[in-house]
DNA sequence: GATTGAAACTTTAAGCTTGAAATAGAATCG
DNA sequence: CGATTCTATTTCAAGCTTAAAGTTTCAATC
């Protein structure tokens, strides 16, 4: 009696709500970002990375963390490095890695776009407090683990 | 003293992990689709949007419902006519105006991707309720509204 | 009823992305 | 040790995606 609408639809509803908010606000970021730093979202996510981990990184690593093929990764570093915001070195130990590494210049970029991109976000999520947050944050980390269990 | 991070800070942090939520999701279900059905997500969403509609869509309804470019849903359209799965037909009041259809083996061949679709994402996001689908709804409702606000 | 401007769609070039094949180095094991 | 197998990365072909330019049609104004 009490629910119209049956769970499997309800969820199936949400993700594509969900899907919605993240292609809109992608669509934003991509827009901001190539108007006014003339650049894209994949070589700001591939420098974030690398910024965030603050020294070398795998090949392998850096497409893990990204969730993208390493052909991918592959591709957007080699633009990165051509614009000389990142550097290539092979691995000492195991000479089949590849360490990638933002350059000083690489550094000095994202300094510079990052908080402009931080700025933005804020103003795009603006609607969410706090507690909201911490909402969201709960959640996420419900499905993170209904994922390990069902991997595990 | 209470707050340890500030609130721009966290609002990037959540928007860093539902990015990762989404293309988790939309990397596992690229590969269902892939494996079980032969097929891409582009596809899928064009096949759902025009399946939902129920009728003829005009190219540019069909790119604002996915959020995509123009360019890009005269690809896929495309490629789903190639197929036999869509057809395409020019408008009759409005001759600038195409108008595009499911034909009846892509109604079919999607009635039958759907239903596995749905069983899909019931199961990836099995972690969340009722309640907790309410929860999202209205975070999601409130980012919604801000936008208009901004827009408006 | 011609011109001008706007709208709907397609085309194009460049970049992004994937999955699979190719390359090269490391590790296992017989 | 040598063959096989595994791992890290790149290369490749195909498809996806965008922004911008091009086409065709409509609308409005003169």
């Amino acid at each position: 009696m009490s629910d119209a609408v049956a769970l499997p639809r309800r969820r199936l509803r949400t993700w594509i709500r969900l899907l919605r908010l993240t292609r809109g606000t992608e669509n934003h970021l991509r827009e901001f970002l190539r108007l006014r730093f003339d650049t894209t979202l994949p070589r700001f996510d591939v420098a974030a990375a690398l910024y965030r981990k603050g020294g070398p990184m795998k090949m392998s690593e850096l497409s893990q963390m990204l969730l993208v093929s390493n052909g991918n990764a592959t591709a957007v570093v080699d633009r990165l490095e051509r614009d000389g915001l990142a550097s290539r070195v092979p691995g000492d130990e195991d000479r089949r890695v590849v360490l990638v590494s933002l350059t000083g210049k690489g550094r000095a970029w994202f300094d510079e776009v990052a908080a402009a991109h931080e700025a933005e976000i804020d103003a795009l999520f603006a609607g969410l407090d706090h507690h909201e947050l911490d909402t969201i944050r709960d959640l996420l980390k419900r499905l993170e683990e209904k994922k390990h269990v069902e991997a595990g």
